[in-house]
DNA sequence: CATGAATGAGGATTCATTCAT
DNA sequence: AATGAATGAATCCTCATTCAT
């Protein structure tokens, strides 16, 4: 039992190395050699526990798609049900903010790797896809219920994850907005709802 | 004179072989050695051109940005001193979608390239500043002139260049719209100029 | 700790492969490929050890140093206190060729690489200027207890240090006085100490 | 005629070129390619003068090689000769420092390329040789006159031409003596003539 | 389970040399 | 005679992977 427990342990080690490193050097640029020097573990010890650097990438994606994954099901289900639909929405987009938050160096690293070389965006898809579904059902369930146009819903959930993963790389990538991300999510959220055309009189 | 050409003619290779190997392994995965082979000219040869894959890549996106650089400078004049300000803006996206088609290869290049580490990023970047740039004067100038609501022309800018990068991709990269591509974009600038939001009566 | 040995030992190797080398090739003929092919062992075994071939040239002077500074530093205390000087001075000399016998190879290494281009000259240095240190020593001693000539100590340590130098090659590099050396060294001695010049009566 | 000429002129120039590439690089990092970038020719001009680096050290030590055989065979015949035969030897060795003078960076190149790797020491050994017989065939001369003690005159040659070697490296190498050179020359003449040690009453 | 020395394939880079202009 | 683009062999160096301890 305190094997396992050991064994775990070294296990965190080498993904806390990665995480170092992938921010430093990027994924594309880091070799097994630079995970292990920066974890302090033996070159072997690395295979005991991980087959490639791709596998390591896997295991720190994985970790933020559960909590994600949960977020936005748990969430989905009240938004448009409710009153304030707009207010709603503005909750759920806040508190997926505070996931990343709370994952920000896996985020930057999902930021920096999709849409990359085949192989790794396998890997990342399940995250443009998870959110685009996501869109897609509360799109489509406020067209039905008819307090929305009857737009290309699959059309819509591309601009506004495209528009949300922008902002986010913004926010996290290049420091924009570290005060006032949640006003702005407000006001994102009233330009997709309102478009930004004056009406004429 | 004849040997500039003859210069000019290797590099060309460099640069078809290099593409054509971008395409298949994505940039981070092509060593010098496999630009080399697929191009069938010798291993110094290379040298002779380019010192880097990364100098190859770069004298790639170089080709695209002035084209790129020049068609929104030249459009953007145009658009919003227009009368009709919606058509205005759909003939200015449907050219610029055109430009990306003539630059197929590349735009992908551009797009699996975007947002990885840094080093390559400083790369691109020229890209979404470009687009965002374009954008906000447009906006800027339709606040100005009493035509658009004043929301934050920065904000905005990110969420369009987002949108379409997102759009690009799904056309580009996975194969979608490759029919009505051009209704899409009618419907995109419909979104970002009216919202989704239906008017209670 | 018996992995420590096997280190120890592939060390050794290489630094043997190196030293067979070297004799061959001359140390600025020898590139990598040329030891690793001599040791036998993998490509990758030399960059555990060393970084360049420099190093390995290196650790091959540093033990011969650590011999030759032992040697003159026990050596030099007890001459010039010596009744009979010459005597004193002649077994000093004596012993230092016995040393450099027994470091035949690094010894012919060193004379082949001593002056050569400034990065080398840099880790040969310490041998010229140990001897000629060395000498100055016992010469002062000579000049302050009145049994020496008042020249100038460091032009003479230049002098015997050079004289010393092209002997020793000519006994190691090409071979002279392989039987008499020892005779030639009590006529070394004999001319510096009373010059070649006869006295007019 | 006139394209002699131009052609001795780029041998010149290569000449040049090799001697400042030499000086910065040493003889054993000098490459051909960076001979050819000082001297701003082409690669191609390169091999219709000479065939490697090392024909180039050659003609560099060519020029210099006759005028020191000249200056020796002159001067050595007058000295022994002369009634004072210190001053003698004074003058010649005088004049010889100013040949090497004269070609101080060839002579540079001389002291840290002697004694090096075979191939290279071929080249290289007149130098020494021709020393050593000049000072042996002085010595002999005044041997069989009975102006000196009968040592061994080889012997005594290799002290005088490894002493002299030696100045000379702290000379032009180290940038030892640069004013008094000439002094220390006579002090070096009477250290060789009548030894370093006082004689007992 | 952890270690780290050794491996050798493969990619990066340089260099002497050729040859058409 | 001079040029410089192209060549490919040779070297340098890194990396993923194995295995005895």
């Amino acid at each position: 039992m305190r094997q396992e427990k050991r064994k775990e342990l070294t296990r965190e080690k080498i993904l806390e190395a990665a995480k170092a490193v992938f921010a430093q050097k990027g994924y594309a640029g880091t070799s097994i050699a630079d995970v292990v020097k920066k974890s302090k573990l033996a070159r072997g010890t690395f295979y005991l526990h991980f087959q490639s650097v791709e596998q390591v990438l896997n295991a720190l994606l994985q970790e933020i798609f559960i909590d994600i994954q949960r977020y936005l099901t748990d969430l989905q289900v009240e938004a448009l049900d409710h009153k304030n639909f707009k207010r709603a929405l503005s909750d759920l987009a806040k508190s997926l903010l505070s996931v990343f938050q709370n994952h920000r160096e896996t985020v930057i690293l999902l930021l920096t790797t999709m849409n990359s070389e085949p192989k790794i965006r396998a890997q990342t898809v399940w995250f443009q896809e998870l959110l685009q579904a996501t869109i897609r059902v509360m799109l489509d369930r406020g067209i039905t219920s008819g307090r929305l146009k009857k737009h290309d819903s699959e059309l819509m959930s591309f601009l506004v994850s495209g528009g949300l993963r922008e902002v986010l790389s913004q926010w996290l990538l290049f420091g924009r907005y570290n005060r006032d991300i949640e006003s702005k999510v407000d006001e994102m959220i009233s330009i997709y709802m309102n478009g930004v055309e004056l009406e004429e009189k």
